[in-house]
Formats: structure tokens, sequence, C-alpha cells
DNA sequence: CGTCTGACGCACC
DNA sequence: GGGTGCGCCAGAC
């Protein structure tokens, strides 16, 4: 922990979900990004699993800004599910073909490090 | 406890 | 660019 302002959030989920709210409109993170900044660096599936809980739930969390690390969006078999991502992403301005977006462009440099351990050395 | 499941990631080919 | 295989780990059971 390098942060003493961050909650004590026993969870790894909890801790996602509060990560998971700091990414800016307009912008992405990928589930790695996420895992690291969680404190777990290689849970990038729970991290998956974690968003996955909020689907069909009333929730604040921009679960849409989290994609994979090829800058795509993951999708199962719930087409809806991808669309609707797809729409909330281009309607914050978010530059998507068909399924994908340049990360470059819009992946989310986190200003601090959160519960991450071992941070990024070239940040 | 052990075992299984993934909105993953990466190293390969 | 695409496809496969394997490691990963939190949570559910």
């Amino acid at each position: 922990m390098n942060d003493d302002a961050l909650p004590d959030l026993e969870s790894f989920r909890d801790r996602v979900y509060y990560v998971t709210r700091c990414i800016p409109e307009g912008m992405v993170a990928t589930y790695g990004d996420i895992a690291l900044l969680a404190g777990s660096p290689r849970a990038a599936r729970a991290v998956g699993q974690a968003l996955n809980r909020l689907l069909g739930q009333q929730t604040d969390i921009p679960w849409h800004r989290v994609i994979n690390a090829q800058g795509r969006i993951s999708i199962r078999d719930d087409m809806s599910r991808a669309r609707r991502q797809r729409r909330r992403l281009r309607e914050e301005g978010v530059q998507m073909t068909e399924w994908s977006c340049d990360l470059a462009d819009t992946r989310w440099s986190p200003d601090r490090l959160f519960w991450s351990e071992t941070p990024p050395d070239a940040m």
C-alpha cells in the first residue's frame, strides 16, 4: 500500500471496483491494468469475473471502460452486451473500429499506484 | 481443505 | 494479421 488515503478494502473484488471507478470518461484500461492496480498483477481473469458480476445490476461503476490487452472488447457469446459496451465507449468519445480502439490513444495512466506492489517502472 | 471456472495475457507457431 | 496452449488467481462450491 502506498497511499494512506486508500480505503481498506478486504476483497480483491472491491478493490477492482474502486480502481475501475477511477478510470476517467473517454479513457480505457485493460484487465491487466486493473489487476495490477488492485494489487494482484496476474489476476486479470479475476478482474473479468468481478466485472461480470455487475451485469444486470444498477451500478455507477464504469465497467465498459475495461477492455483486453489488445484493445478489444471481450465478448463471449453475448452480442448485446458487447454492443452496449461499444456504444457506451463511443458515446464517451472513444474512437472505436468494429470492436477495438487504439490503446496508445485512450489507455488510462493513473497518477497514483493504488494497491500495486510492483509499480510499472517506466511510466 | 480440493477442484473448477472464467469480460485474461503472453509466448509461441 | 490469426490460432493454440498454458499459466495465472480470486471466488464459488
